[in-house]
RNA sequence: GAGUCUGUAGCUCAGCUGGAUAGAGCAACGGCCUUCUAAGCCGUGGGUCGGGGGUUCGAAUCCCUUCAGGCUCGCCA
């Protein structure tokens, strides 16, 4: 179904041929003069420039040209050179007619055919997760939805970091405190026993404690490279630790991310691109790519036009160590290999932007990804506290993810029993949606790569523009039509959804027409904030009609069931939105 | 030091591929619940778009400069 901006051009562009002029110039917009007019075209100007006219005879021309048409109650030409324009209400009541019946309301899947990789998450294995990976989660998630709604073959992978240096440190903490494991028995030959030798709590108490060792305990942080480099050259016993504290990391981390709303196709990580990085090294050096600089093994990735020049991407250390760079590369032919994506899109802190600089650049470079695939970072700025430093508990710890979405459902719930009267139980359940909406939204709807400022006391006062707001709308809505439903009627089948009589529902019905330009837009941009900024919209604009139309007290039967369709299309184009979004929106509230 | 991003109302943010009077929300103040959920709606006040130049018929938006802040700058991830 077509864009109704592209709808709007298509009609205009025969009024500019026909008095002589590149049909290029009829190009419509949203108004932003709504006082004025709905749709603006600013093309009489910019074509004035070319054909050596004034703006406004050529936007009267065009104006002229189009008066009568049946799309525009209004079609008018203003100083300078405006073209505002006002749709007919027939116009729109058809748009609307058709969105209804529209899979996906009208939505074009423009992404069929095509593969995308989305890299997101970035979670430490046997590191519980913290505020540092929200953004991450929650923007790729939305990512993901939003492509695979437009019809792109989306792969989320969550690419765990799970080949470090902390693998070692918590194998040495383990010999520490359990020296007596089969693990550590360089004699044994038996099978290593199935049941893991620690709890998910043990784990995430000995990697701190073992972190903080290693910082003052040189032997031990000796000890604990030793471990990683055996573990990493395949020793027996090591990878047995680590297959069990892999087993329940990850068990904890899909619990951790589920209550997120957040899933991946791949729970893939670095350890599974170590099996290409030597044919890889290899690979470099026989290109010519790499070479020796101050013992460590570069590949330049310097280019022309660049403001500075870049640092040399290192891919192997003076040690012989390989390292991060190493492993996105090695990953990325593991990709290549097994997915053959036709775009990239990376998201995590705008601090990595060198880095993936330097790999997007070698990976090209070396011809493992084709010079037309896409490989795209998406940034995003540092979640701040209230005082605009980065976020911490209030004793100035790393906040725990499950700790902040407790703090927030806590909240809701008190704010739930203090309005309404439900039973504790539902309380609860809509306490947890309501608080996600809320936590996602206030994210969302900042622009990703900007720093925003997480403040607790805002968030869940959801007033505004909120997440909340957002789902007050929707159940607004939910109640509407069970009570219609109730009352026992049935949509007229012969009228649709007619013609605005309220400038209200007109409005409304102007807002829902944006939605597929809307969509297709913030995936390009991949800027989900604009979809929150189109619900918010939307829902002011639902808000405001409701305000101003009794529906159910409507006596006009034909006209009662338009306005049920039009409440339901806004529902389901809210419901579509949020679920883009990653949450979704509760019965009552 | 170099590069890069940011600076818009008291606060949090949109708007930035140039267009008409710079928009929301929160906070403040004043209205609207015997009527579909008041987590709502209506209204009032609040701005030299960090400063200064320039390009343009027209600049928050593009260019230069300057101030302030964040981040990055070869062997961490």
């Amino acid at each position: 179904m077509k864009k109704l901006l592209t709808s709007i051009a298509e009609a205009l562009k025969p009024a500019f041929a026909a008095n002589g002029y590149d049909e290029s110039y009829a190009k419509v917009t949203l108004s932003n003069r709504p006082d004025l007019c709905e749709y603006q075209c600013n093309g009489a100007m910019a074509a004035a420039k070319a054909y050596k006219k004034k703006p406004i005879d050529i936007a009267s021309q065009v104006a002229d040209h189009l008066s009568g048409h049946p799309m525009f109650t209004r079609i008018t030409a203003v100083m300078p050179g405006f073209i505002n324009i006002r749709l007919s209400e027939e116009y729109l009541a058809g748009y609307m007619n058709s969105m209804e019946k529209e899979p996906k309301f009208g939505l074009e899947e423009t992404g069929k055919g095509e593969r995308v990789i989305v890299d997101y998450g970035g979670a430490n294995v046997a590191k519980p997760l913290h505020v540092g990976h929200l953004r991450s989660a929650i923007i790729g998630e939305s990512v993901k939805r939003l492509g695979r709604f437009l019809g792109y073959d989306m792969i989320g992978d969550v690419h765990l970091g799970d080949w470090g240096l902390q693998m070692g440190l918590i194998i040495e903490e383990l010999r520490d405190r359990q020296p007596d494991l089969v693990y550590f028995d360089e004699s044994y030959e038996g099978a290593y026993p199935e049941e893991p030798p620690f709890t998910i709590g043990e784990l995430e108490d000995i990697y701190p404690a073992a972190s903080a060792k290693s910082k003052e305990d040189e032997t031990f942080k000796a000890r604990a490279h030793e471990a990683t480099l055996k573990l990493q050259s395949g020793y027996k016993p090591f990878k047995a630790i680590w297959q069990h504290i892999m087993n329940v990391s990850l068990a904890d981390l899909k619990k951790n991310y589920g209550s997120l709303g957040v899933t991946f196709d791949l729970w893939k990580g670095e350890s599974d691109a170590q099996s290409y990085i030597p044919d890889l090294i290899e690979d470099l050096q026989k290109k010519g790519l790499a070479y020796e600089s101050q013992g460590a093994l570069v590949v330049d990735i310097a280019q022309e036009n660049d403001s500075k020049e870049l640092p040399p991407c290192i891919i192997r250390k003076s040690d012989g160590a390989a390292l991060y760079a190493t492993s996105d590369l090695g990953t990325i032919l593991d990709r290549e290999k097994k997915l053959a994506p036709n775009r990239y899109i990376y998201i995590t802190d705008k601090r990595q932007e060198l880095h993936f600089i330097q790999v997007f650049r070698v990976a090209k470079k070396a011809g493992y990804v084709k010079e037309d695939t896409p490989m795209i970072h998406v940034m995003f700025g540092t979640m701040n506290g209230k005082d605009g430093k980065p976020f911490k508990t209030r004793d100035g710890g790393v906040m725990r993810l499950e700790n902040l979405i407790g703090e927030i459902n806590d909240a809701v719930y008190e704010r739930i029993m203090e309005n309404r009267t439900v039973s504790a139980e539902e309380a609860r359940k809509t306490a947890k949606i309501i608080g996600l909406a809320a936590l996602k939204y206030g994210d969302l709807s900042n622009q990703a790569s900007k720093d925003y400022v997480f403040d607790m006391d805002r968030f869940i006062s959801f007033e505004g523009n909120t997440g909340p707001y957002i789902l007050y709308t929707i159940v607004r809505i939910k109640s509407i039509l069970s009570k219609y439903q109730d009352m026992g009627k049935e949509l007229s089948q012969d009228s649709g959804i007619l013609p605005a009589v309220s400038e209200a529902e007109k409005n409304l019905m102007l807002l829902l027409a944006r939605y597929n330009e809307v969509m297709e837009n913030s995936f390009g941009e991949i800027a989900p904030h604009k979809i929150c900024q189109f619900i918010y919209e939307l829902s002011d604009g639902f808000n405001k009609f409701y305000n101003s139309t009794m529906i159910l007290k409507e006596e006009d039967e034909r006209r009662q069931s338009s306005y049920i369709r039009l409440i339901t299309l806004t529902k389901g184009v809210l419901e579509t939105c949020i679920d883009v979004l990653g949450f979704q929106a509760p019965e009552r509230m």
